[in-house]
RNA sequence: GCGCCUGUAGCUCAGCUGGACAGAGCAACGGACUUCUAAUCCGUGGGUCGCAGGUUCGAAUCCUGCCAGGCGUACCA
């Protein structure tokens, strides 16, 4: 239950009638109802709630807004509301006082909601696929799919808080030039293990860790392709390699706190026919044509630059035309929306994906793709190129030893996607101690000790509804209150924005108010009044402090 | 050249879809622990919101043109 949408919705109908009162009435004179806003100002002597509604009207009557607000006060009818006074201000907003028992009200709400506190129903059970990291299984994952795994994941789990039906999803791209390249590679690898003299191809990978695979490898098979056929050796090269590459992805991602419901594989896509199908589709429906021996795809129909190559002179598809097969398959196994989120390296290629969709007679509203702006690693002041061909990045498994998980996923959730990253290897691990998520994470620990003592003390923690909360009264303490009244709207308009990164945002100014709340009040030892109604307080603040942390898969301590 | 993203305090970034005097965290400086965890709190300084026009009652936010950076512009993915 969100209160304070309630009440906005509440402010908002009170005003449209009193509004077309007034105009029933011949004082305001308009053809329609603008659309106008009731929103919690920023400034605390602006009242609780405010509204534009005059000042948007101006225009419309003729009339000034402050002049306006005043007839629209006159005809307003506040019975029956928590609107103690209505007043007009600046340039003509008309702001709302409310009685002070909502934000009481609101503890109530936190209390008995308890881990539902914030979930909605917005998403009415919708299916929603969530494509991320999807990263190349020739390595191993760097800081550019952490922030992908981070992002994705949180987007994921703010969409299931909104009521959707989210599928967690890892897109393998296990076929292809990367994969020539990739075999190739370990063929040199494996040679040269074996004392034979090979080497890695220019545009091959050069990752230390393929010399530890194919080290692997030979323990296990020893040298028995050695005098293969280079394409049976290369093969089986890759499968025993791919297979060791996904394994160690999906360990990290797991050590992340990501989980994914499915995991699929481009190579099925080829195997099946599914792309083949896909192209002879397109082609029925006429956006392929032939050129240079090529087949090409006619994306400029749909705002691209250029067309599309979808397969090769040389027979082969591109990764452009099995994507469109995996595309058609999302949207074939019944998903309501599909979410991906790519590098911005990829971003030239949304345009012809959409295009593609719409090409084969989807909604191309119900693919949603989130560009993720890049990560510049500093290190030592320098910037520090990350390539998977010269095997020169920092792994997603370093990152969590040196920063740990939580540190980083809030840290990457914190910046918006389209905002590019500067990390820096140094700072982070310098100060893993002041990072603002100890802030957050140390707030929550401070409730639980609070609980804990309390506990130890005798003291039961009480119900909100059998406990008298007028006491609270003090501006630290309202403040936190109206902290907890805004979850659930932030919450939703992060679900509808695909924008978390107000969430770790938010978790930092909750955890500010607290610890002032900390300083400035004291729980335990109080008169058995106070001491009640802080105890509920608490508590609610630490059920509001979990949740967010829940949604950002940062955990929350009970001790630091 | 063209397309997408970005440009806000010394640094890293928010700014809730156009609102009421531009915010936070680091960094700097000055205070606060015999009391529920000082990984904390309180205070001070710091900004022509890249530049120039335009729309609007009102612009960091929308439009246009410049400037700077990143990415893309493969029969790679």
């Amino acid at each position: 239950m969100d209160i304070v949408g309630i009440i906005q919705k509440e402010i908002e109908e009170r005003l449209k009638e009193a509004v077309l009162k007034a105009k029933d009435e011949g004082d305001l004179n308009f053809e329609e109802l603008p659309f106008f806003i009731v929103e919690v100002p920023k400034e605390k002597g602006h009242g609780d709630f405010a509204s534009n509604l005059a000042i948007i009207l101006a225009s419309q009557t003729k009339k000034p807004p402050r002049e306006i607000g005043e007839i629209i006060i006159k005809h307003l009818d506040t019975s029956n509301t928590w609107i103690k006074d209505v007043e007009i201000a600046g340039p003509g907003f008309i702001n709302f006082t409310l009685m002070r028992e909502w934000l009481y009200q609101v503890l109530e709400v936190v209390e008995r909601g308890d881990k539902k506190y914030g979930r909605s129903n917005v998403g009415n059970g919708k299916k929603v696929q969530v494509e991320f990291v999807s990263a190349n299984p020739t390595g191993l994952l760097h800081m550019g799919n952490a922030r992908g795994a981070a992002i994705g994941d949180t987007i994921a789990n703010v969409l299931e808080a909104a009521g959707w039906k989210v599928t967690r999803e890892f897109y393998i791209n296990d076929a292809g030039n990367q994969i020539e390249n990739f075999a190739k590679s370990l063929e040199a690898r494996y040679l040269q293990l074996l004392g034979k003299e090979a080497e890695v191809p220019e545009d091959g990978y050069h990752g230390e860790d393929l010399i530890e695979t194919m080290r692997n490898f030979i323990e296990l098979e020893g040298d028995k392709y050695l005098e293969a056929d280079p394409e049976v050796r290369r093969e089986a090269l890759t499968e025993y390699a791919l297979k060791e590459k996904l394994k160690s992805i999906k360990e990290s991602l797991e050590r992340f706190g990501v989980a994914f419901d499915v995991w699929f594989s481009e190579h099925t896509l080829h195997e099946s026919g599914a792309v083949n199908e896909v192209i002879e589709e397109l082609r029925k429906r006429g956006y392929v044509y032939e050129k240079d021996g090529a087949l090409w795809f006619k994306s400029t129909l749909f705002g691209d630059k250029k067309d599309e190559v979808l397969v090769r002179k040389n027979g082969m598809p591109t990764y452009f035309a099995a994507d469109i097969a995996y595309h058609k398959n999302k949207f074939d196994r019944g998903f309501d929306r599909v979410i991906n989120i790519w590098g911005a390296d990829h971003h030239g290629h949304v345009v012809r994906m959409k295009g593609a969709m719409e090409a084969l007679g989807y909604d191309k509203d119900k693919l949603d793709i989130i560009i993720m702006q890049l990560v510049r690693l500093f290190k030592d002041g320098e910037i520090l190129r990350m390539s998977k061909r010269t095997g020169q990045y920092i792994t997603l498994d370093e990152l969590i030893d040196e920063v740990g998980k939580d540190a980083a996923r809030f840290f990457f959730v914190m910046r918006a996607a389209d905002s590019h990253l500067d990390f820096d290897l140094d700072l982070a691990k310098k100060e893993s101690s002041e990072n603002p998520v100890y802030y957050v994470q140390y707030a929550h620990a401070r409730i639980i000790s609070i609980l804990r003592q309390a506990v130890e003390k005798g003291v039961e923690i009480p119900r909100a509804y059998k406990t008298d909360l007028t006491v609270l009264d003090s501006e630290v303490e309202l403040e936190l209150i109206r902290k907890l009244a805004e979850f659930p709207g932030l919450v939703k308009a992060c679900a509808e924005t695909l924008e978390p990164h107000r969430l770790p945002h938010y978790a930092i100014e909750l955890a500010g108010m607290f610890h002032s709340f900390y300083t400035e009040c004291r729980v335990l030892g109080e008169d058995e009044g106070k001491q009640a109604a802080r105890l509920v307080l608490v508590n609610a603040t630490r059920i509001v402090l979990r949740n967010v942390l829940n949604l950002l898969g940062v955990t929350a301590p009970e001790r630091m």
